[in-house]
DNA sequence: TCTTATTTGTTCGTATGTATT
DNA sequence: GAATACATACGAACAAATAAG
């Protein structure tokens, strides 16, 4: 084959798959030549172009099912305004009922969602991050799955403290006009000010189930927690999403006067 | 083997040597046990070993130096204050020299980083990016690379428009005092603005070779664009980091009366 | 400096299992 | 049920890098 010996076969043949599935040589949607036919092709073995395979997937690049061949998959990078999401204008964007729901119809697809709510025992660091004893249902958790076009594209549970939510509209599937941020209000705890983490790891089992990710496909984490004027986090929300899958905007003003960095 | 059938063996063993580095059985810095000898205690073949220690590879715990062995990497996740780096507040917390220095030295490291300053045609990306017309050396290039403790942690080549910075300080190696931020207030292009887009990708072979990564290592890029008051894109840098090695940190305001969320 | 043993990197051929069509 | 396609594993082999003598 015309491939050089110092970089190993696997990661040259997927360099060249990768190529031409960019170069649109395999449409979206459509299949791959089978592993046998591609060994044959570039003259190695199954196993050899199994691996090569499996770099791709792990990219995003392709999809396999089993029994069928290897979909090559559209890949519509979803972009998230992380900032102006919370405002009322993010909103009326593009007619959505929400951010998310401009952020897909932006990609011309359809938006989804559901939520569920639970009263339970948050992750010992969901507790730590809000302040409250560990090992106890504290919290009311507002899991929220999105999908476009009925691809699930987002797992976003919401921690709030008990003695925050429980008997308020927080605590109900739907929570009204302006969403939680506003119920927040009403109760005396005005969100001021938002932090956001942002970290890439493997997903969890029940990510990459829900997410219907391998194991290799790196999710990006952004731990979100919502913090009153006098510094009382009241809310930790930790989205995942599928890391070849979005992009994250962040804006913010600086004052040039004030404004350093080397 | 006392492992499951349904998930490969290759995982597995990938989860139970990850369980045990995070138990700190392999000390950071230690060699793990030869494959020949992994393979004999879990009744594997060595390719099945290998296999599962290049996952491990993938995430950043361990290091491999062939005809040494694998190392345990000591893996201090670094922190970026993306907002309040552009404070002059951050250049002087922890008494650094700009917000890297305190980023890093937060974790007991040592910081250090070039920069290198050159002419050049910028990528089609930046070009448009800038409003410039592409494939001319209309910019210059300020490349810094960052170390921790001499680890290379951080690549970031900044572009700016030649008609801005041609024959001023920004096109010099000692950008002055205030950093390059207070050369463009006082050259009339004041940045206001700052938009940051954050995404997950293979490293480039450049970027690999520098922050020594393997190619199944993602990195995070941070597609870094500094506005004046008037909307003109004045600076593009492009911070590329090991994915498994950052956190970002962002942190703003809102104003509940007018925030909204679904 | 050279040699040899050790350790990982990669590939092959083959075989078996599982899911889908 | 049969055929097809991918998933994984084994054992063997050779290459490349390092360490030890």
């Amino acid at each position: 084959m015309s491939i050089e010996s110092p970089r190993s076969q696997f990661r040259q043949i997927a360099d060249l798959l990768r190529d031409a599935i960019e170069r649109g040589e395999y449409a979206p949607g459509s299949l791959l030549p089978s592993e046998p036919e591609l060994a044959e092709r570039y003259r190695v073995s199954r196993p050899t172009i199994n691996r090569a395979v499996t770099i791709l997937r792990g990219e995003g690049l392709v999809r396999v099912e089993r029994g069928r061949g290897t979909v090559v998959r559209e890949i519509p990078v979803i972009r998230r305004a992380s900032v102006t999401r919370y405002l009322r204008s993010a909103r009326e964007r593009g007619g959505g009922r929400g951010a998310f729901d401009s952020e897909i119809r932006a990609l011309g697809m359809t938006p989804r969602s559901d939520v569920d709510i639970e009263r339970a025992v948050p992750p010992a660091r969901v507790a730590r991050a809000l302040g409250l004893p560990e090992g106890e249902p504290n919290v009311i958790v507002r899991t929220r799955r999105m999908y476009a076009d009925d691809i699930p594209v987002q797992l976003a549970p919401s921690y709030i403290p008990l003695d925050i939510a429980e008997g308020t509209r927080i605590a109900e599937r739907d929570s009204g006009p302006g969403g939680i941020i506003s119920r927040f209000a009403e109760l005396g705890y005005a969100q001021a000010r938002i932090t956001e983490s942002v970290r890439v790891r493997r997903p969890t089992e029940e990510e990459g189930r829900f997410l219907r990710l391998e194991e290799d496909q790196p999710v990006i984490e952004i731990w979100h927690v919502g913090w009153t004027a006098d510094d009382r986090p009241v809310e930790v929300c930790v989205h995942t999403v599928p890391a070849y899958l979005w992009v994250l905007d962040y804006e913010w003003p600086i004052d040039p006067a004030n404004a350093d960095r080397r």
